[in-house]
DNA sequence: CTTCTGACA
DNA sequence: TGTCAGTA
């Protein structure tokens, strides 16, 4: 099939298709004409990316796991052993962040009270 | 009418 | 990402 019908049929345009192509996470044959010809397995295949994408995960690491990755499978089956380290220590990045992230929310919680309480009488400025 | 590449108010 | 251009 062509990008037109693998857009329709996955709900994904075809400037995310080829944008998609572009960091290798797919890889269609070329027509004579130049265009773009997509396998039937390209529909679960975009549907494994944008899971993977929702998750949170770059392209890049993306582009690893996807040939781990039965073609047809609804749910992402980890085929190789590497594969499940990889998750984990992305797992580890992201809890990294939360912890940044809550420690930025704790300083700006700080100063919203300190800052209320200045509208107030009896509030204490900083 | 559809796709392609490259580019950006 | 959308979208426009100029083609094939």
């Amino acid at each position: 099939m062509r990008i037109g019908e693998l857009a329709r049929r996955t709900g994904v345009s075809t400037r995310a298709l080829r944008y998609y192509e572009e960091q290798g996470l797919l890889r269609p044959e070329r027509r004579s004409s130049g265009y773009r010809d997509y396998g039937d397995t390209a529909v679960s295949t975009v549907r494994h990316i944008r899971l993977l994408l929702s998750a949170g995960l770059g392209t890049a690491v993306i582009a690893e796991i996807l040939p781990c990755v039965p073609d047809d499978t609804t749910v992402l089956a980890p085929t190789c052993p590497e594969l499940l380290d990889g998750l984990a220590e992305e797992r580890t990045r992201i809890t990294a962040a939360i912890e940044r992230l809550a420690a930025a929310r704790d300083i700006l919680d700080a100063l919203i009270a300190t800052g209320t309480a200045g509208q107030r009488p009896g509030g204490q400025e900083m």
